[in-house]
DNA sequence: GACACCTTACTTACTAGTTGGTAAGGTGTC
DNA sequence: GACACCTTACCAACTAGTAAGTAAGGTGTC
């Protein structure tokens, strides 16, 4: 049986991957028992039907948030640093080909039933007010510029940020720096610390945040 | 036969919002003949494979865009009208849960055969050229702020825009103007136009932009 | 004008393979 | 024996794509 992390949870995690490569409707049980090595049904033995599974996984990605969340207020500095380490969270991992997570469900959306709909409705409005809070915030702190409502710079962090990791499919990974880079310029009063520095940031456990 | 607007283009308009509203692995040729009201090998007639089908749905994306360049490129003002036309051009359309093509494109395509991750790749690589051009303009005539540089700033208004449609997905409608004003907000020197003046602006033909 | 021959645009009926899901049973551990 | 975890064998429904045939219309040539 050899289960040193838990089946369960190594489908979990397969099934994450290739809902964020391909898609809720374009990846099977199959692939997914393929890629556990084990026989299909008995992912149905964990997971009855798909939606189950799916459910599953957008209850991991919230487990992820709740990792980033903590990283970001674990921070050291004001709240300038916290934004600030957010917004660089997803640079500099290899992440080659993955988007974000909350993207990947935003864009598969219409292929969800009703119940991961309503899910990802939730996460997506839990992480807007979270960040909409980081961003207010920084902006009383005096880090931030004062342009729009601190919900628009929010906003505009999110998706561009969620955009970027599919720009970066397409033109290479080169192009997500771009956007995180050009995401603090267009927020801070004071340039970015530097960036290329190595890895020394905080780094989270795995694959592409938010 | 009444081919008012010719069959063809009709599967091709059916197809492309298909693939933007689940993917292009998640719709199935059944589905498209169900809505184009015709038999399913009447598509293979004009679409010999799905990868066909797929091509002349990128291509009419790249139309889409040579659509978008004239409307901006006829745009009275300077340079710096041009970019805020092509910044708002996407706002106040309907497109509800319409996400934009070119993220659709990326975000769906590990699904994809070869020829149409080339297809891709090209047309983002156009999109990032054409409006990198565009925001070097607007810099020059002193309207835009100077902070980073006119890629990273290109790539900031793709990202924002693309990811600010698949938010409102989840968010509602609202959330995409939140970021398109705040775009504006983030690289002019002086405040936006008056946004809610109702549909005076330039509007394209049908579905979201870029 | 009438016949031959072509293309375009479709139809119904089919193929081989895949889909999510099920039924029944085996094997281990407590 | 009860439960967790797994297997093989199966199901109906669906997938892209094919085969074969039909109806309409154009374009020649006599």
């Amino acid at each position: 049986m050899e289960a040193v992390l838990g089946r369960k949870t190594l489908i979990v995690q397969h099934a994450e991957k290739l809902l964020r490569r391909v898609g809720f409707a374009a990846f099977s049980y199959q692939d997914l028992a393929d890629l556990v090595e084990i026989s299909k049904p008995a992912i149905h033995h964990h997971f009855a039907t798909k939606e189950d599974l799916g459910l599953r996984v957008i209850a991991y990605y919230e487990e992820h948030l709740d990792a980033i969340v903590n990283m970001v207020s674990g921070q050291p500095g004001g709240p300038g640093a916290r934004l600030r380490a957010f917004i660089s969270a997803g640079e500099e991992q290899d992440s080659s080909g993955e988007i974000c997570p909350l993207g990947a469900l935003q864009v598969h959306f219409e292929t969800f039933p009703p119940s991961m709909k309503q899910a990802t409705i939730d996460l997506t409005e839990r992480m807007r007010s979270w960040v909409t809070g980081l961003v207010t915030e920084a902006r009383s702190s005096g880090e931030v510029k004062d342009w729009g409502t601190a919900q628009e710079q929010a906003a505009l962090i999110m998706s561009a940020l969620q955009g970027g990791r599919q720009q970066a499919r397409a033109l290479g990974p080169a192009a997500f720096d771009d956007v995180s880079r050009s995401v603090e310029r267009a927020l801070f009063r004071r340039a970015p610390s530097n960036r290329d520095s190595g890895p020394d940031g905080a780094q989270l456990d795995g694959s592409s945040t938010y």
